[in-house]
DNA sequence: GTAAGCCTTCCCCCAAGGGGAAGGTAAAGG
DNA sequence: CCTTTACCTTCCCCTTGGGGGAAGGCTTAC
């Protein structure tokens, strides 16, 4: 099938689909006449498997790698854990970050009155030392 | 003083703080004699008002912004709050995005053996439909 | 004399594609 | 047969926020 109905069978957009192919993720055969990416169905189950990584927040290298072990019928399962305990633990990271991000920005807005006046705490505290 | 000390007691890089001129945002005076950049204390105060801005994650845009508001000694202190509640609605956004992906992820890994098995829940997970 | 330590501009690089131009191809309609 | 429409192709620039490094210029210190 062309590309644009496997996009739209993935749920991706045709540049994302296109863009796949050139960093060799997800590569169609090529219709030599037309020079059209020619997609099978095997095509359209990797491009949806990486799509759907991507929305887990896995990297398209990351994606490449589940890829790999995707379709290495043999490797060990512990690998493929490996990966996503290490992501979660990234998301971890970033959950502490934002929520201490958060609280600063909100202690800051609660001490700021927000009204006509030109005393603001919130840019005292911003021009403030350290 | 030369952009490496200004950079320095700003807490930011020579790279950074050259980048921060280009784009217009701390714009020094500069040597006619050498061509050197120029800072001055106030220069120096913006850099470390930038710089705190951005840990706080405003964009380098919104920190322009907090910037003229910063300058403008006659601003109501209600549009610096707007602009916080914003980047803390923002954020909450985030959270949730990352709390619910945390969520899929982990039923995932625990669904998951990872022993030596080429079985694995999440890959059947991943390439399942939709 | 030259090495060290500043500074300058200039250009390419990252992620993960998006936007759009210029041009080829296939099928349907008049 | 011609044209419109809807595909497809490659190519190049744009995004965020700078990082890395080249090539060149200056003082100052040894």
């Amino acid at each position: 099938m062309q590309i644009g109905e496997a996009a739209r069978r993935a749920g991706l957009t045709v540049k994302t689909v296109r863009y796949y192919a050139n960093i060799g993720m997800v590569t169609p055969r090529q219709d030599p006449d037309t020079g059209y990416r020619d997609y099978g169905e095997d095509d359209v189950a990797k491009l949806q498997f990486v799509g759907k990584a991507r929305r887990f927040d896995f990297s398209v290298e990351e994606c490449r790698e589940l890829l790999g072990l995707y379709e290495d019928r043999n490797r060990p399962s512990r690998e493929v854990k490996a990966l996503t305990l290490k992501k979660i633990a990234e998301i971890d990271t970033r959950l502490e970050e934002l929520h201490s991000l958060k609280d600063e920005l909100s202690g800051l807005a609660s001490s700021c009155d927000g009204d006509h006046r030109p005393d603001c705490s919130i840019l005292n505290a911003l021009s403030g030392g350290k």
